[in-house]
Order: structure tokens, then C-alpha cells, then sequence
DNA sequence: ACCGTCAAACTGTCCTACAGTTTAATCGTT
DNA sequence: AACGATTAAACTGTAGGACAGTTTGACGGT
């Protein structure tokens, strides 16, 4: 018999409460949008400090699977499952290894693509009913007088996401979005907002779409690969320097 | 001119703490190795009390960003940039989501493929040393008796790392060591341990490492996709249930 | 040179107190 | 009866103090 012994480290008491909510929660035995008890309740439930309870909230708090607010019926709340965690990760990631924009870029265009790919492969009529309707929105937006970045920006990402969503591999979805937040950023930065561009994104989005359409995955992840590496090359252009990410406003 | 006020929510005071603190480690003003100031010179500092500061460094320990150890020189210290974050953040999303091991796999396929094709545009020979060594101790290690899955899975993961290492996008990196951990756990579970799966994965090694050397980049991808998809299926045929995996061990 | 022992500098936990916030009930006024 | 203002209650947010537990290094005895 071999054995293989792990380091002992003394659990910190905080853990155990970490563990037993969010194993509570991963089970479903509190759904979302439930209260927990109140920090005076958990305390005598587990048998700790407030401070205690109240760092082991925190912790939850920051890995998204509960929100916390003041007040009478306030307290933690379940959260829908959602990437938050994912993208916050991420995000430190970005800041701490000083991930540039032409990295960022690369991993985009090679999920992007493979999510139009597989869309096309899977899109059932009403998938494609979606995204026509959200291609509509965005030209009429574009046609109408395009004077504001940040709802183009905002449609623009709903067709992505919903693109993503049509897979039906989460975390596909998943890495998008926290991709799409974290390169948003920048966009409002560092993309010039010209009239030019707007319709060229339209264009892009339609011969997509259309690829999407007809099921031809391979001219679909081509199409997205070219969209997302003309769009970075663009941020690239007008970029000051080594093209490594700076603080987030 | 349009106005776009955002919605007034109070910052907690901890958050304050927490992103001075990790701005100045993200500028560089805390090296990696250091210690931060003590808990009572943080409340000092801050002007708060010592829960506040404790909960902030609560936030970064779970962050990955310090780590925290008791005793007389102990406290919180600087970590090395790392993908932790990201990979409790992923495994959030795994285990709220449900994600599949079909998902997960496929996800893997994706970016394994996307690795291998671009390490073999960029390695150079001390790249390929670098993977020959890795493989030859597998190759030593399976010959010699191969009695121990958990070193045979650390070298594996070790060559697999140092693939996605060539192609120098962290974001790739980080992406795939935190699908491998997360994956490493099913494998454990659920792969037959033989003979057999040992030398199989030693002769798709050998394939990619060859592509790789030959800069032959298409080749390379294909066997990477090959590779990850024949491990996955050997797993998913011995899963017991549904494909939704379960609480880690 | 090799043990213990001990003090010092820390984090870990617990308690108490009070301020701030939100909800709902209650009361007073029209 | 309807509606606005006041207040009570149930919470979280912050502060401060106390003591236990852990690690390190220094000191002392053998």
C-alpha cells in the first residue's frame, strides 16, 4: 500500500461555514432567491462568532452565489447560478498578469468562432428568429441616428451572447461573456465611434447570421473569426502603447 | 448632452480596503513576497476597525492575491500572479451550473486543439527539449512499473502545461490548467486505470510532440483534438448516470 | 553544541455596543 | 376611507476590547 499523506493545515473556522452554505446551495437545499437566516441565527447555528459568520458571508458574497443587503427583510439571498466568479477571476487574471489586448484578442477569435461554428451546427429556427430580431434592433439603432455607444454596445453584445447561448454549453457561454465584459472595457476606450464602423459591424453580423441560417458552420466561425480579428485590429491601431491593458475606469 | 447616472449604491468600507490594497499590488507596489502591513497598522492606516480589515483580506486571500499565515513573522503576503481565482471561479460555475462532462470536454477539445496548433508555429528547439524530457520520464515512469496514477497524472499534466505554456497567452494557459484541475478529478474517478490507457496516452504524446517539432501545426491539433476526445469518451462510457458530475471529492 | 523555555508579534475567535438601513405597521389628518 | 408622516422592529455595518493559538527568534542552562 502506498501512502500519501497531505499536508495538515488547521481549517479555519470561516471554511467550515463556507462549505456547509455553499454545499446547501449546489444541492439546491436553499433555492435561488431564498433568504438565509440572519448572521444572529447562523451564528447559534454553527456555533461561532458573528465575525466568523459574517467573513464566511463575505466570502460567498464575492464568489456570487449570495447577495447581501441591509435592512428588515434584507440579508443573504441566493443568487441564480450565473459567471460571475468566472469573470471576476478572470478580470484579476487580466490585471495581475497584465494580459494584452492581442492575447484577449486570440482567445476571443478562437471561441467566437467555434461558437458561431456549433450555432450553425445546432441553431433551430427560433434560434435564428433571435437573432434576426436582435439584428433588426441594431440597425434600426444604427439607422435611426447611432448617437449612443453604449446601446449599440449593448445589442452588439446580446447577439453575441445569445450566438453563444444557441450552443447550449455553458461554459462556452460562460467564457464569452466574461471575455465580451472584460474586452468591453476597452472598446468604449479605445474604438473610434464612427458611422463607418457601426455598419461595418451590421454587415459582419449579417453574413454570420446568414451562415448561421444555411448551417454552414465552417463559413460561420470564419466569418466570426474575421469579425472579432478586424475589430481588434482596429483597437490595436489607435492603442498608445505596448498594447498592455491599463486600469479599468 | 445625455445624461446616464448609474444607480447610488453605498461602498462598504471594506471595499475601499480591498481595492486600494489591490491596486497597489496589480502597480507593483507590494512585490510578490512581501509581507503587508499588520492588521493593526491596516486599521490604523485605514482608519477602520480590525473587522473591516479582516474581512478585506479575506476578500484578497480568496482571490488568490495574499496568502495569510499566523505566528510572529506570519500575515498576509504578496502571491506571484496566479490563475486561482479563475479556477474557484470555474469550479463555481461547474458545480452551480452542472456543467456536464460533455461540456467540459468539448471545451477542453476547443482549446488543447487551439494550443498544440499554435505551439507548433512558435516552439523553438529548447521548447521541444522541454517536451521531450517531460515525455521521457513518462515513458520511464510507465516502463518502469507504472503503479502510481497520481504521478503518472502530474507528469501528463506537467507536459500539457508546458504545451499551452509555448504558445505564450496566458489567458490560454490559465484556461487550460483550470479546465485540467478540474477535469483531473473525473479522471481519478472514472478512468480504468490500465496498462493500456497508460501506453495509448504515451504513443498520443509521442504523435504531438513530433507535429510540434515538425512546426507542423494542423497535424498537431488534430492530434491534441484526437487525444482529448478519446480520454473523453473512455470516460464518459464508464460514467455511471446522466453525465452531470457530482460533488468532488 | 544542543536542548528547552519564554517573550514577542502576529492572526483567529468571541463578545458587546451602537449606528445605519429598510420594511411594515400604526397613527393622525383630511 | 385614503393618504402621508412617525415609529418600531429586524436586520446588516462598523467599532473596540479581550483572550487564545501559533510561529519565530532569542536567551539560558546543561
Amino acid at each position: 500500500m502506498t501512502l500519501s499523506f497531505t499536508k495538515m493545515k488547521p481549517q479555519k473556522s470561516y471554511q467550515h461555514v463556507v462549505e456547509q452554505i455553499q454545499t446547501a446551495i449546489f444541492d439546491g437545499e436553499i433555492p435561488p432567491g431564498e433568504r438565509l437566516p440572519s448572521e444572529m441565527k447562523l451564528k447559534d447555528m454553527f456555533e461561532t462568532s458573528r465575525g466568523t459568520v459574517r467573513e464566511a458571508l463575505r466570502v460567498l458574497e464575492h464568489k456570487g452565489l449570495v447577495s447581501i443587503r441591509t435592512g428588515v427583510k434584507g440579508g443573504a439571498r441566493v443568487n441564480e447560478a450565473n459567471s460571475e466568479a468566472m469573470k471576476t477571476g478572470m478580470e484579476t487574471l487580466i490585471r495581475h498578469k497584465k494580459v494584452s489586448l492581442a492575447h484577449l484578442a486570440e482567445f476571443r477569435e478562437l471561441l467566437e468562432g467555434h461558437a458561431a461554428e456549433q450555432a450553425a451546427r445546432t441553431a433551430g429556427p427560433e434560434d435564428v428568429g433571435r437573432l434576426e430580431k436582435i439584428l433588426a434592433a441594431i440597425r434600426e439603432h444604427v439607422a435611426d441616428g447611432p448617437d449612443n455607444w453604449d446601446r449599440f454596445n449593448r445589442l452588439d453584445a446580446r447577439f453575441h451572447q445569445t450566438l453563444a447561448e444557441i450552443c447550449g454549453n455553458p461554459l462556452l457561454e460562460a467564457n464569452l461573456n466574461t471575455i465580451h465584459d472584460n474586452i468591453h472595457a476597452y472598446f468604449h476606450q479605445y474604438l473610434p465611434f464612427s458611422a463607418d464602423a457601426l455598419s461595418d459591424d451590421v454587415r459582419d453580423l449579417e453574413i454570420i447570421l446568414s451562415a448561421v441560417r444555411d448551417g454552414d458552420a465552417k463559413s460561420a466561425g470564419e466569418a466570426a473569426r474575421q469579425h472579432v480579428a478586424k475589430f481588434s485590429r482596429l483597437m490595436e491601431a489607435s492603442m498608445p502603447d505596448t498594447g498592455s491593458l491599463r486600469k479599468m475606469p
